[in-house]
DNA sequence: CTTTTTTGCACAATCGATGGTGCAATGAAT
DNA sequence: ATTCATTGCACCATCGATTGTGCAAAAAAG
């Protein structure tokens, strides 16, 4: 850091600096020298004059020679909830513990962004690709695979490569059947009066519809069509939904099952129209975990997904050479109302 | 994409394929091919013979080249909660629609990791850095004047690069306003009973801190050095700071202060640890907007930082060459509570 | 004191794209 | 029929690092 120079020390000025030829130096830096049979005398010279200097690679030219980056990408759908920013933060710490460099970007749940945005990832020379909930796995799919990019489905599963998903079904039964329970310590619950809002057509929300009916039927005895609302995963398209409920039966149902945080925003906006006394009695499960929605005014059952288990396990997939197109279930967790759990923000220290 | 190959195709492969020289369909595939007085006819073979190959520029033997990478920076504390997550989302959408790509990274408010990926960004040769909440601003600030890398400070200012902040003051002065307001509904409130949790010696803090004892000074006649309790941030030290607050006075102060959602989520700790009737008649007033948090079973009032603006104005002061480094308010929204804002995410089509 | 082996390093090609320079062919002007 | 300007493109050095190969000098073996 002596140098205030302007420009960033490259190899080649270490060379002259050190006397030795620009190899030697790269070789030094970037710890092949040993296999190069470089002195340590001369390796200890340059590994001084380079943090002299303060020479830092430059990674570019590195990638390009080498066609590897050091990046690592994650493709999620959106960042702004928290099950993605967690699952981001977890990705991050794991990236960076590797010693590459993590590369976040989301895609909107657009198909067409998606493969614009991995074509643009490749472009890159990333190393490997986590891709979680994309829209259209398979589409992706032939973007890597054209260009020989490893990766793994996290979330939503794709059928041509390994995938790391939630246990979805599993879940969903856990959490329709706290639901319910909750529901019938206040007397009996007609199967009409329980439902789901949320998801659309992809596997997660499948999974999740199959279990909450699976569920419904053997403790209720009845699974009504009418009672699944899939609304996409929009707020604003939730609130809808439950703004049309309300119009029709004046109330909302006695319980439901709201697919994911997004989707319980938008029961936040339904609920800013409306007086307290509209959902005095709801008992609500929810298939994500929010720190601030397990402490609404009413009953909240959350699934905690373990985003951390995912990307380890994700990174485990790719490690081994090769592997057959599998899909692992990591198991999600239940989280009883008005409960606090702590997350990848506690690992950090925080000195006052 | 008729072609199945291997490999990606380069300007070489197409020069080959054309008859051209490299350089020729280079720049027919960059756009400076009018410059270079190309012939439209020449031009469109190469472009043709572009796409029937799929052929995607190697960016990384772009930016070597013309030592710029496409890629912006975004540096943040932490992704998992809402205000960041939030201006990850506007940054994202903003830096792609200047046809360049986002990389976000988080540097967990530790100096030392701020410099090193810092650091690691440049080696990438990025373009331009975007600074959210720098725990040591100064610090990075050498980094990137070294490598003379425009970048702007955003949420916390720095002394030696223009900065967008949020009014810290003006949203705290409001904030606090609303709380005493609402406190007093019930009944007179002596300057004891308005407490502040949260944050640390920064920038920030100290703005917030000012702000809150400004108006109560002003609206209730004191403001006891008692009534202060910066818990850094971080879930578990706030969650700590209200359990101290609870032993000593066997409930909660009647109205308080949260520096932000991160501290709002110790107090989610506390409350999981206690009935009810603790927090019964509180008045919480937080720094930073949460949905869900808004509608949490007591009265909430939020500030929503602009993080979209704040981006916006950042890329503006980017662009304006050099400006002497000056610092821009932002002003912020007071929320009143039970309130349902849409955010970036209600840009997203969500076709069902 | 040779011959062989080992050590220690330099050379040069390469990754893919960019942009300055130069030169032939064509057309216009004299 | 020269001269000059314009058009259209090819050539080549360059960005900074990696890596296979080759070759002296030093050390070991004979």
């Amino acid at each position: 850091m002596t140098d205030t120079g302007k420009k960033k020390a490259t190899i080649y000025d270490l060379s002259v600096l050190s006397g030795s030829s620009p190899s030697t130096v790269s070789a030094v830096l970037n710890g092949s020298w040993r296999k190069r049979r470089i002195k340590e005398a001369t390796a200890a010279l340059i590994r001084g004059l380079a943090d002299e200097h303060g020479y830092t690679a430059n990674l570019q030219a590195r990638g390009l020679r080498s066609s590897r980056s050091g990046l690592v990408g994650l493709l999620l759908p959106v960042y702004d909830n928290r099950y993605f920013s967690s699952m981001a933060q977890s990705f991050e710490a794991e990236v960076r513990s590797r010693g590459q460099c993590p590369i976040v970007v989301s895609a909107c749940r657009d198909p067409e962004e998606e493969r614009q945005v991995v074509e643009t990832l490749i472009s890159y020379s990333i190393d490997e690709l986590f891709i979680a909930g994309a829209t259209d796995p398979d589409g992706v799919h032939d973007v890597c695979e054209k260009a020989g990019l490893r990766y793994v489905n996290i979330d939503l599963p794709g059928t041509k490569a390994s995938s790391v998903i939630s246990d979805n079904y599993g879940g969903a039964r856990m959490l329709t059947q706290a639901i319910i329970e909750r529901a019938l310590e206040d007397g009996p619950v007609p199967p009409e009066e329980i439902y789901l809002f949320g998801g659309r057509n992809d596997h997660a929300s499948r999974e999740r519809i199959r279990g909450f009916r699976d569920v419904k039927r053997a403790m209720l005895g009845g699974d009504p069509d009418a009672c699944i609302r899939p609304t996409g995963y929009s707020p604003g398209m939730t609130a809808r939904a439950f703004e049309a409920f309300y119009a029709d039966h004046g109330k909302l149902p006695r319980g439901f099952f709201v697919n994911s945080s997004i989707n319980l925003e938008g029961l936040m906006r339904f609920l800013a129209q409306h007086p307290h006394e509209t959902f005095a009695d709801i008992v609500v499960g929810c298939y994500d975990y929010d720190p601030f929605g397990s402490f609404l005014p009413f009953p909240v059952f959350m699934i905690r997904q373990d985003s951390e288990a995912m990307i380890t396990k994700g990174f485990e997939i790719l490690g081994t050479s090769r592997a057959p197109a599998v899909t692992h279930l990591v198991a999600p967790m239940l989280v009883p109302p008005r409960t606090a759990l702590t997350g990848p923000l506690d690992a950090l220290k925080d000195i006052e």
